[in-house]
DNA sequence: CTTTCCATATCGGAC
DNA sequence: GTCCGATGTGGAAAG
């Protein structure tokens, strides 16, 4: 069977099971009443409370609550999580650290209500269209999506101050600077590509387009693009992919 | 007890706890093997395996693997959730789905190892330190740690092309306007604050400064910083928290 | 290591 | 609803 399901045991026994889990590296999920608190970029305190936690074999750990999307405490992919009974307070102490950034996480559970191990076997990988890399590839494939004669020279080009999506030529020759956005273009979109299309200014050439290619762009967005000289190219994400 | 655990019943038994469970309002985490399905701003296939489901009262629906932090596949919170049982196929669907933007979530399960379904009593909220509005609490408590004889006026100040962290002067009346962020800044953030005082000069003033306040700074970010006229001012958010 | 940028980003707040 | 910015953003890719 995938799942092991343990319930009604002694702190004790969770503790040697939660060790046994590690060893053979299944992902392990505990319901239990506890109190969370983190130090590192930031510092949290959470009070004791019901909460679900899950426990990766690649060392990612996480405090669910019954609400909200995401862990309300965690630590990602990379930490080094280990659990130690505290017979003194009666507790079962699950520690998660990392470094760079240097982050603590310490779950403290005075009470277990059942834990699931899941030797879970699953070796498809998710096949996602729709991409910001979907429409590059689309553009670079078929130029004449940005318009008649765009000639495209490099994508991921980079410029010391960040990388250009696609840059190329128009069919007079002039340079072009191509930024890609999967989603409607907000401002902060705007800022990007006029930094890129600033550099080409102040260390290639005067003469440079910039297009900002996107299914849309909000109003402010669209105001400050046409303010600084730059241009727009609709492109929908899902039915170039 | 918080938790309820099913196991080894049929698909249709496990369709009417899961319907009864979401009228009780309860957490469920369901132990299955599914083929997901997504469409909405993007579109994903995830081939059958064993994976996690976790479906909460308020809607939020997830895809869980084996290995990796983030949910697979997933809707957040707002999201209308259904199960039903497709007897001409032999298993249990569940469909996810939201508005604006329209996402659809589709997940099948042939196959259902458990079900723990866990009424959490959870009432305590996360206290979080070293947040941006530390930094800008302890600023406008404290206006000289930005400069002796700074004096802010307006915080969260609506320009039209975002909002002004703090608006103030300084000792000699001239307008200053700083940009906070709680971790070291990035090339964006120049691009954020810079934004901002373009505005200021084309709208109110030729003379304003332009002030980040950071813990630190890329190279890159230093090197935009200066080319661009702005100032640069060290704050680590968890000495003023 | 750092730095940058994408993300089905999510989330919260202001208008 | 739209829009903007913060996030302990996480994660990948490139230098």
């Amino acid at each position: 069977m995938s799942t092991e399901i343990f319930q009604g045991l002694s702190l004790r026994e969770y503790g040697n099971h939660f060790v046994n889990g590690q060893e053979q590296e299944v992902m392990q999920v505990i319901f239990a009443f506890c109190e969370v608190e983190y130090a590192g970029r930031g510092e949290s305190y959470l009070d004791t409370g019901e909460r679900m936690l899950i426990w990766k074999p690649d060392g990612n750990f996480q405090v669910v609550k019954d609400e909200k999307f995401k862990p309300v405490n965690y630590q990602p992919t990379g930490a080094e999580t280990t659990v130690e009974f505290d017979d003194e307070n009666e507790l079962l102490r699950f520690t998660s650290e990392r470094t760079s950034p240097n982050e603590t996480l310490t779950v403290e559970c005075p009470v277990i209500y059942s834990i699931v191990q899941y030797d879970a076997d699953d070796t498809a990988e998710i096949d996602l269209i729709g991409t910001e890399s979907d429409v590059k590839d689309a553009v670079l494939t078929s130029p004449s999506l940005i318009e008649e004669g765009f000639s495209p020279v490099d994508d991921e080009y980079d410029i010391g101050l960040g990388a250009v999506d696609i840059f190329g030529h128009d069919s007079s020759g002039t340079p072009v600077i191509v930024e890609l956005k999967r989603r409607k273009a907000q401002i902060k979109h705007i800022d990007q590509l006029h930094r890129y299309v600033e550099w080409f200014r102040d260390n290639e050439s005067e003469t440079v387009r910039g297009i900002l290619v996107a299914p849309d762009m909000s109003a402010k967005a669209t105001e400050l693009l046409s303010q600084r000289g730059l241009e727009f190219i609709e492109i929908d994400p899902l039915t170039v992919s």
